[in-house]
Parts: C-alpha cells; structure tokens; sequence
DNA sequence: CGCTGTGTTGAATGCCGTCAACGTCGGTGG
DNA sequence: CCACCGACGTTGACGGCATTCAACACAGCG
C-alpha cells in the first residue's frame, strides 16, 4: 500500500506541494518504525538516505574518538534530520537514535534533487534549517564561553520545553524521557551537577522532576536562572 | 574598468566557469577595500549582500546582549562569507571585521540566483561550505565539553596554523595578527590563561611568539599537547 | 613623553568536576 | 507475587583547574 500523501502535504517543508506531486514525492520513500533506543544511522556511516520524522523523538549525538557523547540535539515531529546530502558530505556526523518508539520515513539520497525541483521552497526549507542549526550551535559554543553551567542548564531546559513541551496541571513538561546524564551531555557538565541544580529547583518551586520527566511549574524563574538574574 | 575574471575563475567555488558567464557573474559585484579593524558587516545588520574575500583575512565575531565577545572563525582568501542569504536570513548571524587590510567582492542578494543557476556547482560549493562549518562548530561544542583549556588552545593553534600558515625560517607563523585576548575569544578563555601557557610553551622549545604574532617551531609537540599526550 | 593596547606573572578565590556511598524505581524472571 | 538487578538519582566531601584580582613591563603612536 502506498503511503498517504496526508503524511506531508502539511508540513513546512512541503508546503505548496500539489497531490500528484505528493504522490511522486512519496513514491521512493520508505517509512519505518525504530523502537525506543535503536539507532536510526550510525556516526561515520556511509549517507545514503535522508530521513523525516513523521512520529516520536531523536536523539542526535556524537561522539569523540575517546568514547564522550555529547546530544547535538533533538528532532521533533515534522522535521528533516539525516540530510548529509544537503551538505555535500558522504558520512552521518552523528549518531540519530529513538528516544521514544519513532516512525520515519526514508528517501535514498538520489531522490533529493527530485524534492527539490518538485516541491516549491523544498530546498530553501532544508538549506533554512541548515542555518537555524548552524546559528543554534554557535549559540551554544557562546553559551559555554560566557554562561555558568547553572544558566546554561537553565537556558537548556527551557529551549527543551519550548521546543518539545507538552502541558500539564503542573506545568510544561518535556515530552520524552529524559535523564540527568543527557541534560549533562546537552550542556557540557555532569549529572552529579545536573541532579544538584535541579534539586535546588525543586526546592524552589521551579521545576517538578522524577525518573527521566522534567516538567517547569515555573518558566518565568527559570528564564531568571538563566540570566542570571534569580531575584537574589 | 570592469572587474577582471581572473580574480575569480581560480577559485573553488567558481570550479567550471566559462568566460562569458565569468563576466556576467561579476557585472554585478563591486569590490572594495576595508582597512584593518575596519567592519565589512555588522552583526544584526540587514543583510542585503554577501562576500568573497579576494585579499586580506576577516575576522568573524559573535556579541553578547552582555557585551561579550567570541570569534567564530576566521575567513581566508577566495572563501565566501556573509551568506546569510543561502541560509534563508535577513540579517547578519555576527559582524565581520577585517583582521588586515582587506579586499572584497561584494554581490548585492538578488544575484544569489543567478550565480546558482550560471556556475555548475557554485551552490553545491556554498551549501557544502555551510556543512563544513556546522561540522566544524560542533566539534567545537564537543571541545568545550571534553577538553581541559590547554588542549583547546592547543588546538585553535594548530587550526590557525593548517589554515592560515606561512613559512619561516623559524616555523609556521599564523598570517595575520592575532593577540592573546584573540585567542582568548576563540576558545572560551581569558588572556591570562593563554599568556601563562604560550609562556610555558616557549619555554619548552613548542612556539615562539610576540606581540600580535604567533609561531609554531614545533608542530607535533604542539598536537602531542592538543592530545593530552605531552610525553609525560 | 604620556597614553593606550598588549603581554607577563603572582596570589587567592571559587566553581564544578571527581570520588564515593547510598537510595529508589521499574522491569524481569523464577 | 516477590526477589533481584541494573539503570537512574541523590547527596556529601574534597580538590584542582582556571578564572579573577592585582600589579607591573613594554611597545607603538600621537
């Protein structure tokens, strides 16, 4: 059975797209499912497809040589991720693993330029995103260079809620599980820190956290944390 | 006078240029000097033309709301800068100061598209260079996270050096100069800590340095350093 | 000849990583 | 159902690396 051009025909990236062209867009494509924790592709694997996130969480890492992990970021529903082809490169930089049970669907890369020429502002979305990265990651090497490791876990925290929050009662809670040692990974600390800091949160009201869940009760201190600025 | 063709027909990103075309591409562009220090664009700024650098070496700088300051990297001769347009911007991501004096090739946004569709490969080459840096500033983050100061500055020396090297007799010295506070800036320290370890390294026979310059005699102690590795 | 930008060096402080030990939750298998 | 085990989280104590603070030296320039 083919798949449903409803799947995209929504999404930013295809915006503008006619329904044959849905179809054609979507005939080379392949969706998948990857369980929770199984890897998508592999750093310095040979780049063969590109990917879109149709359902679920990624987790994108890298690793040095030494064997130190570090989460370049997460990838949220509707967003592309695995375009080394957009980059002219031939390897994955990272590794892309599910942080929940995921679907995705897979383009092998010979079927870029078809995406580009078919879909309008295809191309413009992609090479966009590229940048957004690109500014975000500059972001945060500043971060790392002027921030104390509080604001920065603060300010990373937050962009999660922001970016992947879903609400509660309680408040905006990160949608994925989520452990001390990946907001370490993402922040270039420890968990022993991370647990530390959010412990104090805890006590302040800031935030409600368990096992892998992180929800803010409170966005406005925690943009206070961040700058520095918590009222003392 | 029209500007000559051989400025850029050499160059990687112009690879496969024929003549007529080479004449078209650069009917639009103007080119233009900027004494040292002075600035070719402003971060912020709205972002109406993009670069080629034909002479000269600039100096990319990220700014804090804070006033603080980072150098993003730093542009060689015949690299494109300032495309904030390939990446879908309106404005510059930071400001670009000439590190010399400097001559540039400045096109004005809109022949973006023509430059794409006249030049086999001039888009891939741009959006490959976009890559490389996203590369390059993630490695960066993994530093940050990963290696102890020493090391960093070991390794922004030795990047300084491969990129922007000039033989003497007495090494390798970096083009362009570069003070301490600079370097500072490009590794997410203070002038101090790498006035304390270019001493120490003068010391050990590694590099020779003096106001504003920097010359590496020993390339592989210094990578041993970069690597943690120093013989110890 | 003073002034500004650059570089050097010493001393002290403190952030946060490291080491260590323990507590807790959830899944799994008998 | 319960016991076990591994993954995750918490907390205290300690210490080191690098920043911060301070003072001085030196070069280039008007």
């Amino acid at each position: 059975m083919p798949l449903d051009k409803s799947l995209i025909v929504d999404l930013p990236a295809f915006a503008g797209l006619s329904g044959e062209d849905a179809d054609a867009v979507l005939a080379p494509a392949r969706s998948s499912r990857f369980a929770k924790n199984t890897e998508v592709f592999s750093q310095d694997e040979e780049a063969r497809q590109f990917f879109l996130l149709l359902s679920g969480y990624i987790r994108v890492v890298r690793t040095t040589p030494e064997g130190e992990q570090m989460i370049a970021r997460y990838i949220n529903e509707g967003e592309l991720f695995g375009i080394a082809v957009a980059m002219g490169r031939t390897t994955y930089p990272a590794s892309a693993i599910a942080a929940v049970d995921c679907v995705v669907l897979a383009w092998p890369n010979g079927a870029w330029q078809d995406l580009q020429s078919r879909v309008p502002g295809f191309g413009a979305n992609a090479y966009q995103t590229i940048g957004e990265r690109l500014q975000e990651t500059q972001s945060r090497v500043m971060d790392m260079s002027t921030r104390q490791v509080e604001q920065r876990i603060a300010g990373a925290v937050l962009r999660l809620v922001q970016q992947s929050g879903r609400e509660t009662e309680e408040g905006i809670e990160i949608d994925f599980p989520i452990s001390r040692q990946d907001i370490a990974e993402m922040t270039g600390s420890t968990l022993h820190t991370v647990s530390r800091l959010m412990s104090a949160w805890e006590e302040e009201g800031i935030v409600r956290s368990g096992r892998q869940k992180v929800t803010v009760t409170d966005p406005h201190a925690l943009m206070l944390v961040a700058e520095n600025r918590k009222g003392k």
